[in-house]
DNA sequence: TAGATTGTTAATCGATTAACAATC
DNA sequence: TAGATTGTTAATCGATTAACAATC
């Protein structure tokens, strides 16, 4: 029935997204596939290939219309349905995230968790810290099925077995390791040091020449 | 001369260390290339490439020396020689990073940049804030060449062409923009956004079924 | 020794790029 | 109309996986 859209082209539809709605805001209607290549650096082929997972029809001569295009990509990414979330980890990346308003990316986080007596009872960023021994029955009553883990590496695995033991379907990973889930739940992991690594390698590669 | 891991390679390869480091904890001395494929769910063959790039050399019927294999990997991620950085942008983000410790993944935040006239001269996990204005001097007194861009969008151009101006050979990006730099230099981004594209198109195709 | 694991070559798979007729 | 841009098919490229002799 669906296609399955590739983990590449979904990491580049973003990038079209907030540069169609900057070039939207200056007035700009159509966006060729081209204009869009060049802004990034990439194949005009590979960008319309990518457009073409959206449904979105380009015209000869002109390109795609923005304002079709922005809402197909939504869709497509499932922005414009916003699913509830509850944070697990009030340290400093934790409370960073309950300051960011993740709205237009397809969530929004309802409330935090942590074991640090003070910290529960607490507002971070206007979001309440609960204790995480309430995480299921709250999950249950507010129907949360997104959790994001925050937590140190250590710690990561039980949250997320508290997480699926709470009926969580898909799980936001800061933690750096990785988490053993049956395979029907989603875990997307966002890794600093695997980030770095590639950096600093590079980096050497460079100082070595 | 160098052989220019491959990207999929290098992102692995953080993984095996903290794996690795975690079991050397209790004891265990050598690897395999199946034990560390199997914990990651990844193919065998793959795990022996990637440590194949390491200059490692397994043992028939052992593994690989975990001692050995851990100094390889961090020489190859240039994790043995720490860079120093600085951030611009001390928000929920920015903030967050000042207070963790990078220096076992190759750099050590110095100093972080704003140019909030509230923020600067405070202190923020135990990092000075300094003026924008200063970043150039600063990195040049201190052959500072890796920057850390934690901005919201609509700045991070800007900033990113004051550190060139400044001498900046490598940055690590979390502004949501892709950022014009000359080739030679060295540009990681982390995108928030991209993570959650991938983990919230999933979650809608989950539902659709 | 027997057999598990290595390093490496060959086959497969998937994504990117090139080529090009159709179209506005 | 002329020609820029589309959608799509074919060729290329690079990474993953399979196969297997060598080895401890």
């Amino acid at each position: 029935m669906s296609k399955g859209i590739s983990r590449p082209t979904l990491k580049r539809l973003p990038l079209y997204m907030h540069y169609l709605k900057r070039i939207q805001g200056e007035g700009v209607e159509f966006a060729s596939s081209s204009l869009l290549a060049s802004e990034f650096g990439f194949d005009p082929t590979q960008v319309r290939k990518d457009l073409a997972a959206t449904g979105e029809v380009g015209i000869a001569r002109r390109g795609f219309e923005i304002v079709a295009l922005i809402k197909a990509i939504e869709e497509l990414l499932g922005w414009n349905n916003i699913s509830d979330a509850f944070l697990v980890g009030v340290g400093n990346l934790g409370s960073a995230l309950l300051g960011y308003d993740f709205s237009s990316n397809g969530i929004h986080i309802l409330a935090a968790f942590d074991t640090d007596e003070r910290k529960i009872g607490s507002r971070i960023n206007d979001k309440k810290v609960f204790s995480l021994n309430n995480i299921k029955d709250l999950a249950e009553r507010m129907k949360v099925k997104v959790g994001i883990i925050t937590v140190p590496a250590q710690h990561a695995q039980s949250v997320a077995d508290l997480m699926l033991d709470a009926g969580f379907e898909a799980i936001w990973n800061f933690a750096a390791v990785p988490l053993k889930v049956p395979e029907d739940i989603l875990v997307e992991n966002v890794r600093l040091s695997t980030s770095l690594a590639i950096l600093t390698n590079r980096l050497k590669e460079k100082y070595k020449k």
